[in-house]
DNA sequence: TCACCACTGAACCAGATGGTTGACAATATG
DNA sequence: CATATTGTCAACCATCTGGTTCAGTGGTGA
């Protein structure tokens, strides 16, 4: 799908946050990729299927494996919405600032 | 609770950013932040609640209205989660750029 | 005081999510 | 061929989500 909505969404999970820092690393098995974590293949194949509809991964098919590889273009426009609040969020520090400032005086 | 599973979660939803952009331009009455949607204000109201539950707006009682206004500090962990990725976003654009080089050659 | 306004809470509902298990398909490998 | 490996699919389950309606609470203003 690729809009704000499913990118938001598929990253709003540890273990799927966590693949995907897992394939900055390279590109990995699907079998792998589930080794870590304490649930079942099919569980982790859901979360990969969950990022692959959401773009953040593509999936290869090879002989009776499965490849994924990282995908971070859609990070780029959920990044890009976030980016428009940083003037907010630094605001607080500003303020901050302003009101030593202000009791230098 | 500001960890990333609810900042995602909270900003999964284009109302909920809908909401967060409205309060960029000032605090707002609850009330007047439901008007443009085509729901109810108890559908607002749970949305407002979700938000506040993530930290990314604060809400004060003031008589019968309650007015929010944005917090947007807990999306500055979000991005800087997403920040570390910019590389891989940026990188098929290198590539391209290489492709493009190797065959002029 | 009385009526309205702003909002909350509870109950309900349909559908999504995150997990399980078990059966199956397809591809190596001995 | 026989068997193990890799992964999907379907069914099931509990819980969460996003919406509704209705009843109630408490502040405002005529």
């Amino acid at each position: 799908m690729e809009n704000l909505d499913t990118t938001f969404a598929a990253l709003a999970h540890a273990t799927r946050r966590s693949i995907l820092s897992r394939l900055m690393q390279g590109e990995s098995r699907l079998s792998d990729l589930a080794k870590p974590f304490n649930m079942s293949q099919t569980a982790v194949s859901k979360h990969v299927r969950v990022l692959s509809d959401a773009g953040l991964l593509t999936i290869e098919k090879r002989g009776r494996t499965r490849h994924c590889r990282l995908n971070a273009e859609p990070m780029k426009q959920a990044t890009d919405w976030l980016i428009d609040y940083q003037a907010f969020w630094t605001q607080q520090f500003d303020n901050l600032a302003q009101h030593l400032a202000d009791e230098r005086e």
